[in-house]
DNA sequence: GCAAGTAATGTAAGCGCTTGCATTACACGT
DNA sequence: ACGTGTAATGCAAGCGCTTACATTACTTGC
């Protein structure tokens, strides 16, 4: 009996994966059948697909990603661009947005930014020419330009971790102006009026800088001068928010709260705050944002400002796994961050 | 002037992304000569290679993924299958790893496997049809197909997060036991003879195993049954380490030392001894190991084991690439993981 | 000035898959 | 028994790239 011996000449360096014609050869039929059957199971008749997926089955066979993303012109992985994966921040929506992913059959593509933009346009650009159906970005800013290679792709993409009506993009998220401002009128309800913001960049940072002006929003609100409120901005790390807390506890006249951009900053002021005896809140109030799992693991606990993490990525997930199948949603869905009530806030000392 | 008119229509729904063939012709040349320039610089006369490089940049040229891997076989994307994003155990060896990968311009696929052992063959699998040239593995545990299936396609992969000298298998990362056993030793040198341990499931762990007769060989060195040892198996997560805190501190007698298998699962012991009201260490002793970030900031410090994290990623990394190239490592390379002593572990209580 | 060697480029055959269209098989009504 | 419609299958043309091999253009030594 001959078999392809063509085929068995052209491997020898190592057990080659079958192909789809190995499976249609097993099986007696034509690759275009089990193709079929693979990817549009209804168009092909009961007996032969049982017959073609005991091959699969048998053989082993996996389809070739290259091959199939040439011939379909789609890949079925998405990719996320995130700014870190060092700490557990953009973490648990990432995993959700995954979860949901993996449910739909389709891969997840990760790649991290950095924080800084041309990076990201890089890893963006890179995404899509590895063929990424659809992605996943953190927040607006962006050169336009990066805008317009996607629109031109007509690759679907969702914008989270921040909400903004007015935006033509879809975003899916909670408004970071909006949530500072309720933690920060709580703050000032509290008797606070010299009030400090630890922050990351905020230049290619929306949500940096959204959440800035909320505290300000609110200090207006309540006739202080927003001008007042004293800014360090830091990059995202412990100890950097443990130098920016020291630095802020030098000046003169001396904040009494000291807000922060995200719980991890928040974690570095704690800690700086224990070393320098300083009571929290008795002495200085303390607040972070994003709520992560250092928030609550932190003495004292964290107030800080709930995210909707996991329904952020899983819902990210639905919008582009619709738009992928045509369907453009009409608007941007606004999520509910609220406040959490901890211990590291309490009322102004009396001076 | 004719210009490829049946290219023109075929393509009408968005703006296509320039082919090999579009930077060819707008170049004068074949696509073979385009494609050396891109892959081969050096066998192209350097007129024609500037010529075909502004064209390239003129028409924002990238070759399409699926294609190059189609024909190439290789696909310039390593995979890594990590068993969760939940939390930053692995996250900051991953961005080492994926800072390493991307400076010699390969992609990086991050898939988890949520610690269960079908879910990641399935990853493993997928990550190889897609093309992975290589692939990141954390542990040795793992079923014997898993291996063949690699080896029958000769996938280059690294173990990391572990170090055995006997595997065949190649492997970059501490000795889990010996550094447990070190741990241990520091513990039982400070009176503690009623020693309990919390660590996640043990089954197709062996980074958890092997902390676990870390501890044992410690006890027994110095005399104590390590059949005395108290374990509780419990998942990885904060309040799940509180929960099992709880129910070891109701035991009689109670540990006067609870070591944890990670960091994660002490944080929550430390929770729960607060919540009870417990002095640690004046009451009972806690440690973690992995020494990610959260070991510094819960109160009191943790004392845990420091891993090379960043030593791992980057390491596996440069092994992956010279193996793809080749380059065979003959051995595993064993990295150092230290205890850090910090104020969670103090002598044992005078009963 | 010519053969011979080398460097630069072109030609074209796939890589493994999807899919529009053509073909075949089969059930049914008449 | 025969045409007709539909369901099932096969055929074959690409998808955009790499690369072995063929071809052409130059050098260079004699």
């Amino acid at each position: 009996m001959e078999k392809q011996p063509d085929r068995a000449e052209k491997y020898r360096r190592s057990v080659p994966s079958p192909t789809l014609e190995d499976v249609a050869t097993r099986a007696g039929v034509s690759t275009a059948t089990v193709s079929r059957c693979l990817n549009n199971p209804s168009k092909v008749a009961k007996t032969t697909r049982e017959r073609v997926l005991e091959a699969v089955r048998t053989l082993g066979y996996a389809p070739n990603f290259g091959a199939q993303a040439l011939a379909a012109k789609r890949t079925n992985t998405f990719g996320a661009i995130i700014p870190t994966m060092e700490n557990a921040i953009f973490a648990r929506g990432l995993q959700a947005f995954q979860e949901e992913l993996q449910r739909n059959g389709i891969t997840l593509l990760v790649a991290s930014s950095s924080y800084t933009p041309e990076l990201e346009e890089q890893q963006i650009r890179g995404l899509v020419a590895r063929g990424a159906d659809a992605l996943l970005l953190i927040g607006h800013a962006r050169a336009p330009q990066v805008y317009e290679f996607l629109d031109d792709r007509q690759v679907p993409y969702v914008i989270t971790w921040t909400y903004e009506d007015f935006q033509s993009r879809i975003s899916i998220g909670f408004d970071n102006r909006k949530a500072m401002k309720c933690l920060a009128e709580r703050v000032i309800s509290l008797g606070h009026r010299n009030i400090a913001l630890i922050t990351s960049q905020r230049k290619d940072n929306d949500r940096a800088s959204h959440r800035c002006e909320g505290i300000q929003d609110a200090m207006a609100l309540h006739g202080i001068d927003p001008e007042g409120l004293r800014i360090v901005e830091t990059p995202y790390t412990i100890s950097n928010g443990a130098d920016a807390f020291a630095s802020l506890m030098e000046s003169d006249p001396r904040p009494t709260a000291v807000l922060c951009g995200n719980d991890v900053l928040a974690a570095g002021a704690l800690l700086q705050a224990r070393k320098m005896n300083l009571d929290v809140p008795g002495d200085v109030s303390i607040t972070g944002f994003d709520d992560i799992e250092i928030a609550q693991i932190v003495t004292p606990a964290l107030t800080t400002v709930h995210v909707p993490h996991r329904e952020m990525g899983k819902g990210a997930a639905r919008l582009l796994l619709g738009m992928r199948n045509g369907q453009m949603p009409t608007s941007s869905t606004e999520l509910e961050a609220h406040v959490v009530l901890r211990d590291s806030l309490g009322p102004a000392p009396r001076m």
